[in-house]
DNA sequence: ATCATGCGCCGAATGTGAATCGGTCTGAAG
DNA sequence: CTTCAGACCGATTCACATTCGGCGCATGAT
């Protein structure tokens, strides 16, 4: 895990269909060998997947909220609740007053609500709190070159 | 932008490297036929990229916390000053008492705390609010098939 | 009803790049 | 000094992306 696996990750994040020849180029390295790392990532995990990055609006998800979720009961092992709404696109126990919050899409603010009763109705639910995006900055992953101890 | 777009978008989301061949089995398609939609799809900007997901934890990104941001001036122009930071994942102008929230992840608690002190650096900003995540239960792209009007 | 047009799909070709492998070099351990 | 492991290079092989001509179907005009 040196640098040059960082700037591949790097490159990688913005485009994964870049041939290796260019990948290598980036890097000071034959095609082979960065082929070779790359695939060494993948092997340690450090690369869970490659995928394409969809545009939320285009597949009618306009409507983007944060929900503090308040609870009377341990919440530690309700993420398969959570799961099975495929409108939240992220969940996580945290510290504070709530006790979870979660990440909503949805296409109107009528469905975010219907969102909002299926996790009251999750047990041990007792009240959430939502916050409604108006405008989003930027969305990016995270720098793999930012923590950069070599 | 019918079923067939949709359920390749959720095909490529799950695993871009996967070669059209397979792509087309999965909608009864040829490799051609799924090749020409899936580059129509790329024109149009509903894929936006093709990008790998790196783990947090392997790049030095142990700690993920939300930062409510409250300010004395209007924040609808400092999409630069947020992006600044790099360890700023996500940036957001949101309803409610706080006007930002942003996604923040560092390595330590230590860096999480430069994060904010920088953060309360920007101009208008007149307080911060961190909600440290314990647990992550889940994070996940935005689904295709949820809001299927075909 | 017939004909023209355009769009989407198929199936095959062609080219490009992924994946593999033998060989070399360097650094570390014995 | 010798041995070994790891990493890189360069070439080879093979799979897949990409392109293309042709076909079928739907739509709209005459």
């Amino acid at each position: 895990m040196d640098h040059i696996d960082r700037v591949l990750l790097a490159q990688l994040q913005q485009d994964a269909t870049q041939p290796y020849a260019a990948l290598g180029q980036a890097v000071g390295l034959s095609a082979g060998a960065a082929h070779e790392r790359v695939r060494k990532l993948r092997e340690r995990g450090v690369i869970r997947r490659t995928a394409v990055d969809v545009d939320p609006a285009a597949v009618g998800s306009a409507v983007l909220a944060y929900v503090m979720v308040d609870s009377t009961s341990w919440m530690g092992d309700a993420a398969q609740d959570f799961a099975a709404l495929p409108e939240i696109l992220e969940a996580h126990v945290i510290a504070g007053s709530a006790s979870v919050l979660v990440k909503v899409r949805t296409a109107t603010t009528e469905q975010l609500q219907d969102v909002l009763r299926r996790i009251y109705a999750i047990d041990g639910v007792s009240g959430t709190q939502a916050t409604v995006v108006l405008e989003t900055f930027f969305e990016r992953p995270v720098s793999p070159l930012t923590a950069d101890q070599t």
